[in-house]
DNA sequence: TTGTGTACCGACCGAACATTCGGTTAGCGT
DNA sequence: ACGCTAACCGAATGTTCGGTCGGTACACAA
């Protein structure tokens, strides 16, 4: 057998050593596998092959591993919110472009998006988590309210409660879409904004107004 | 002051003593609020105004109280697909019918539905509610993939993906709706049913189909 | 009066929990 | 050779957890 002198097995270059982002990576894993409260810093320790005293080396404790995780998450979306909005487009297709990219950024970002979407207001964080979300709902709202006075968005109902509708089934995409399972975003974001937008009765392809209100169709990756 | 022989402060008919109904009644709703797993039974006691001992006079244990809140979820879920499909109704007609109604049953049952949505498989209790989810998803995404067939619902689109997308957004409604907010049953699944199956960009009153399509437009509550 | 069943309680228990502490190890600059 | 630092560890610490136990209080029936 090959042992050091102390007669414990050799760690060396075995795998390279974590710092708080590849730490993260995995937690953030096994945080949504198994729910954040039902896992133990323990659970956390196995699967990252260290021991658990190891992880306080790298983060304060299991509150910033989730702290960093939402965070993460909402700065990707809040940046699909602020992407250059080209000044002449109409708010319509700002509306279906912020849905699209949602959908991107939802599938590039899936463990964080995942763990922020099931945050529960418990602590302090969590609460910061739920105050940015409904920031973020508000400014989708004020969009659905421009496209709707532009007239090529339906306006019987009500603004607020379309943005639930439209972000209720982008981020519902949490439950079950999992990009290694063959199901490519491009085709995904096209069905879900076709089913929204179109509607599920909705010939393939109609649109409602220029064709300039479609402009980012997805390219095959 | 009104007090006993021994000293303690009369209980006789300050409130109807729990069964496991009512119990239930109040646990779910601190699970919802706390979560599953941040609820300790000390918590639940606390909001019961019992001692925790006294709870498993009524049940066997935390995941019994799960078990009961799922159960009662899943079997509500699951009276709206065997309700009586009137033999000569089209597949879109009751695909329709189906999301509609789900919508009502969420709404009735919203507490249970919601702890049955966030369940992680973690349990045997857990295990089974996710199984007959995954029984639930299969037999609607056969009502798409007929109603596809039928030729009113659009057949571009993967029918698993369809009912997928259908039913994120009519489960997503438990992370924001609460039935004594002002929005009624009726008017949140008219709008759910009309974005879903007429899309955002739908004007109205359009149909795609015979009037028929469309039987059960839900009367003011 | 005595017995029975339902509803309830305080005191307690072992296990699991997040976190801390006092270290060791290995690589690197000097 | 020496000291420094990042990365890591085993053994504890105090706390919280779900659950148990041996009772009491009281309505009601015989």
């Amino acid at each position: 057998m090959n042992t050091r002198p102390t007669g414990r097995p050799v760690r060396h270059r075995e795998r390279p050593p974590y710092d708080r982002d590849s730490l993260l990576e995995v937690a953030v894993v096994v945080f949504n596998e198994r729910g954040y409260d039902r896992t133990s810093m323990e659970d956390l320790a196995r699967r990252l092959g260290l021991s658990k005293s190891s992880i306080y080396h790298h983060v304060a404790g299991k509150e910033e591993l989730l702290g960093l995780a939402v965070g993460r998450a909402m700065d990707a979306l809040f940046a699909v919110l602020d992407e250059d909005p080209a000044a002449d487009t109409t708010a319509t297709a700002r509306l279906r472009h912020v849905v699209r990219r949602s959908v991107e950024v939802l599938a590039a970002e899936l463990p964080y998006v995942t763990l922020l979407l099931r945050v529960r207001g418990n602590s302090g964080v969590e609460r910061r988590a739920q105050e940015q979300r409904r920031e973020f709902d508000r400014r989708v709202a004020e969009l659905v309210e421009r496209a709707a006075t532009e007239g090529s968005v339906r306006d019987d109902i009500e603004p607020h409660l379309v943005s639930r509708l439209l972000f209720g089934t982008v981020n519902s995409l949490v439950e079950w879409y999992r990009p290694e399972g063959g199901l490519s975003v491009a085709v995904l974001s096209d069905a879900l904004t076709a089913v929204l937008f179109d509607g599920l009765t909705g010939r393939p392809a109609r649109r409602s107004g220029p064709a300039a209100d479609i402009p980012d169709r997805a390219a095959p990756n």
